[in-house]
DNA sequence: TTGTAAGCGTTATCAA
DNA sequence: TTGATAACGCTTACAA
């Protein structure tokens, strides 16, 4: 339309020199009227360098996870590296369905999963994974942990410091064997010689304030006699505290509730949550860096190097 | 390295038929070992049809935005689209940063933009735009606004229904001129002939619960006679119970506090946030559907089909 | 069941 | 300042 050949289109469209301003702009002008746009795939075709990463997350109205991806945007962000996200809504089932677009779409993928390993490679056809809050241990692919041991460790401490001996926990994990808070609790508790076991810990309905209202309840009326409770997370940690409350229950004389991850809702609540603070920012960065040495062919971190550990954070519920 | 034609390798790599089975692991197993994997670039210039919306959203921190990236996210997996997310930080540059490589990368982009129009309509480079929380009336682009007036004659008519005069606002936005919420809120308040003007309104440092403390704060000072506080939202809302509280001050009898979101955190304070609920999602969702109208070149929504009602949730706090 | 040939829309290189 | 030609890596005919 301009009367020119694609080469000079080329030109004017990204703005080289080499072009006569006025052939320019009746190509530009063209460009306008026919509403025509390049196509992101053929130029990527051509110029190599565009690095999209997959990051799949399990529920974005819990405020742990956003704060998780802004770590993951900001990372990729500064390698100018672009980020697809995928909501699974922990369900296993729609981890698979992200694995199978992103494994297509994506250069990487990071993310939570609850999949068997075999299952995720099976789908990943070769894209690299960070697998986000797994044991560098627990799997085959790049992964950044939090240290829960390490965590739990320092939560039982200072419930058990404050003369709890009866304490109780509402896991949030739904799986076929004990998830790795629940048996990090069972070990401190233990190791403190509670009288405590497996019916000292409820599972909520979900990870969420409601479920942990649900859990909560339940636990009060199996263990009546609890005066300390974990929570799976903060939220779930604070559902406990309204469970408690419409109970009449004094918190922390009555019930003392320790969260899990550091929200900021925390603080916020009445009183205010106790809880393992977790540097979800960092979470995000770090898996990013795992995904750069991956592509790399370098090994990625692993050990120490590539965990997030929680800190004692206490304020009035504990 | 399999000792085929490319063509075979396609169809061992997309799993067609009219394959040898041995064959087809042949190439695979040659696949596995070269590490080879399909260009998603190569791929996308053959075969048409892999959309990519960008999203654009301000601040991850403020739950207000995951739930309307929920929405976005869910909208855009039914229709198989795929969705690139920037955190511009409320940054005009980093606005138009986003822009500049959404435009290139995606086909359309969704989000929150302080930039002016024509700002924006030079980055962007032909690629669609639908623009959140800006009626649709104040854009060339596609919107999805939000019922800011309406939302305000509700907000304030309960305010003074229960009694309140002398009522102040904690705005958030640091715009040229008075932004959208202010601007109903003025207009509200002097409909209904309060003794209220520009000196009742702060604008808070930053939208975030610190940022609603300081705000309130200095109302309290300027205006110690105030008795019912709007919220620019939830946030600085909470904000303004805490100050508050700190202060000496109950709630609502001394000071009524309205929020302006409807986040579920608003639940969870003591006593729970009064507030103008708003159908986040919905926003997410009517978003990617302006955006499906605008490539298909029909004529976005507009009016009151594109917009988000307010709904006033009556809880504690005023 | 396999291979050959054409073409997707762009940019780089080099010649005009 | 412009254009011709050759990639880029894949898929879809169609032929063998």
């Amino acid at each position: 339309m301009a009367g020119v050949s694609r080469q000079t289109v080329s030109r004017a469209v990204n703005d080289k020199g080499e072009i006569d301003p006025g052939t320019k702009e009746r190509v530009l002008e063209a460009a306008r009227v026919l509403d025509y746009r390049p196509s992101r795939f053929a130029r990527g075709l051509v110029r190599k360098g565009t690095v999209t990463v997959g990051l799949v997350i399990p529920d974005l109205m819990n405020p742990f996870f956003p704060e998780v991806a802004a770590g993951v945007l900001e990372a990729a962000e500064l390698r100018g590296w672009q980020v697809v996200v995928w909501d699974s809504r922990t369900d296993e089932a729609r981890e698979r369905e992200a694995l199978d677009v992103l494994s297509h779409q994506a250069d990487a993928v990071v993310g939570y999963f609850k999949n068997e390993d075999d299952v995720l490679a099976r789908r990943l056809g070769g894209v690299p994974l960070v697998l986000l809050e797994r044991g560098p241990q627990r799997t085959r692919f790049g992964a950044v942990g939090i240290d829960v041991a390490g965590g739990m460790e320092q939560g039982l401490a200072h419930l058990v410091r404050a003369g709890h001996r009866r304490i109780g926990m509402l896991d949030g994990e739904r799986s076929e064997g004990p998830g790795e808070r629940r048996e990090a609790f069972l070990r401190e508790v233990r190791r403190h010689g509670l009288a405590v076991d497996d019916s000292w810990v409820v599972l909520c309905p979900e990870q969420s304030v409601a479920g942990g209202e649900a859990g909560a309840e339940q636990l009060l009326r199996v263990r009546p006699e609890v005066t300390g409770v974990v929570g799976f997370n903060d939220l779930i940690a604070v559902g406990a505290m309204r469970a408690a409350r419409r109970r009449g229950l004094r918190i922390p004389d009555d019930l003392a509730v320790l969260g899990f991850d550091g929200l900021s809702l925390g603080e916020l609540v009445e009183p205010a949550l106790t809880t393992l603070h977790i540097d979800k920012r960092r979470l995000g960065r770090l898996a990013v860096e795992q995904v750069a040495r991956l592509r790399a062919g370098e090994e990625p971190l692993s050990g120490t190097d590539a965990w997030v550990i929680p800190e004692l954070v206490v304020r009035a519920s504990a």
